[in-house]
DNA sequence: ACGCACTCTCAGAACATTCATAGCCTTCTT
DNA sequence: AAGAAGGCTATGAATGTTCTGAGAGTGCGT
């Protein structure tokens, strides 16, 4: 065993070890195709539903540890789905999926619940890392074997304050900047390639070029090796990896 | 273990650890699951009734620790629930629910008798911080392992006097300020949404701006962080958080 | 009824962020 | 060693977000 040895993957699970289970609930194929793939690759067991009464009926049988939820529906709007699983006593948290101008009334008081909402387009990261919140805040859920701070080295980054911290120091990072170290110290001493990061940091709608990843990186780089032995490696042609210093 | 470590939740219990009950009356449906998701995220135990006498059957049986009661029902009158729970020898404290034009001296003598009431519209926030008060000062519930008194860093907020002193210093706030202050010091490190703020601390009905709470964070930061370092800071793009001075 | 404190909207200023472009640098291949 | 490919970053324009001053409206207390 050498210090090179992949760590465990930080894994969200229920307090037997049973894999978290998530319902996505979305008319659109494509849609729901996206997250169940990024949600697998979580290591969640994810059912699917494309309506308000299917979804109800699997939310019984299933018994998820959070919901993805469209609110636009073909046949019960989403936020009556959610009433009547409230009125079958199913206290499972709800991240709901909105379009970013149909906001605003019909959301309010959402989020006093403990539920939450992402307005599409989205990242995956945002979706995952929201519904990571939502499991380990629920009480439902009993485990939370998880602290919301992840840690690869003296770079430290706190998902509930935002903070990220390098050797004790306090870095300030933009949104994008955030979510994209977040993703890479998620996936500590693992290559990953400016695609992967590209449709797991940036919205899916996103069209620019990938060199906008090597900008962030760059952007990166100044704030976190700014001083110190440098932790973002480029592995040319094939991406980029956090790993502590040595 | 370092001192950015999460603190433990904020959270009443009763003394054996169990969760704390409330039963909450309302024949608006809307309401009842308003205040039903509210509660049941502080880790509440929650029953809800629609009438007078179903409310006094589930009195009976929940053995709440708190009961919700809009004073207008279609059956039998909030103050004759209060008088029949108390005839039965039931002391449980009440917050009642009144529309604001509604308020007659009946409900004025309410307070002396240790209960407590709210006009609607209201926000999540106070009737929260109610219940919490009442709960608190119950003789029934034999825990209260809480104090009136937030503390974040030298910012301390006493709920009972409204008292907020930075480094000792008395800063005078305004209802809306108090609340909003209030809330960001129940969630401290930790990065709150202007949705989520506007769900918790505006009124159930507001209609507004999420802008609104930019400017009430100004106000604040004008009285809170005039001297000193900063206590409250924005997270561009994610909300507002409040931690102890650097 | 009056004045005062409070709440909230509006609008513009100030500021931060995102991303494309383009030229330079590094590494790899032959 | 030269060329090609891939990667880095300075610049700046467009965009988006937050802050704040001025003021209208509201409601409360006297």
């Amino acid at each position: 065993m050498n210090e090179t040895t992949a760590q465990a993957p930080i894994r969200l699970t229920r307090a037997d070890g049973s894999p978290i289970r998530v319902l996505v609930v979305d008319d659109e194929t494509s849609l729901t195709d996206l997250l169940q793939m990024a949600l697998r690759y979580e290591g969640w067991e994810i059912k699917t539903a494309a309506d308000g009464s299917s979804a109800i009926a699997t939310a019984r049988d299933f018994r998820p540890d959070a919901i993805v939820l469209d609110i636009m529906l073909p046949d019960i709007d989403g936020l009556q789905v959610l009433q009547r699983l409230r009125a079958d006593g199913n206290d499972v948290p709800v991240l709901f999926l909105t379009a970013k101008d149909a906001l605003d009334d019909r959301i309010a008081g959402l989020t006093a619940g403990g539920d939450d909402y992402v307005t599409k387009p989205f990242s995956l990261e945002e979706v995952v890392a929201r519904l990571r919140g939502l499991i380990r805040r629920s009480t439902l859920t009993v485990d939370a074997n998880e602290s919301p701070v992840l840690v690869v080295g003296d770079l430290e980054l706190d998902e509930d304050s935002h903070e990220v911290r390098r050797a004790g120091r306090l870095i300030e990072l933009t949104a994008t900047e955030f979510e994209l170290l977040r993703y890479l110290m998620r996936n500590p001493r693992r290559v990953v390639s400016k695609s992967q990061i590209l449709d797991r940091v940036w919205d899916y709608d996103f069209g620019g070029k990938s060199s906008v990843v090597e900008i962030y990186i760059s952007y990166l780089r100044k704030k976190i090796d700014a001083e110190g032995s440098p932790m973002l490696h480029t592995v040319r042609g094939a991406g980029y990896m956090i790993k502590p210093a040595e």
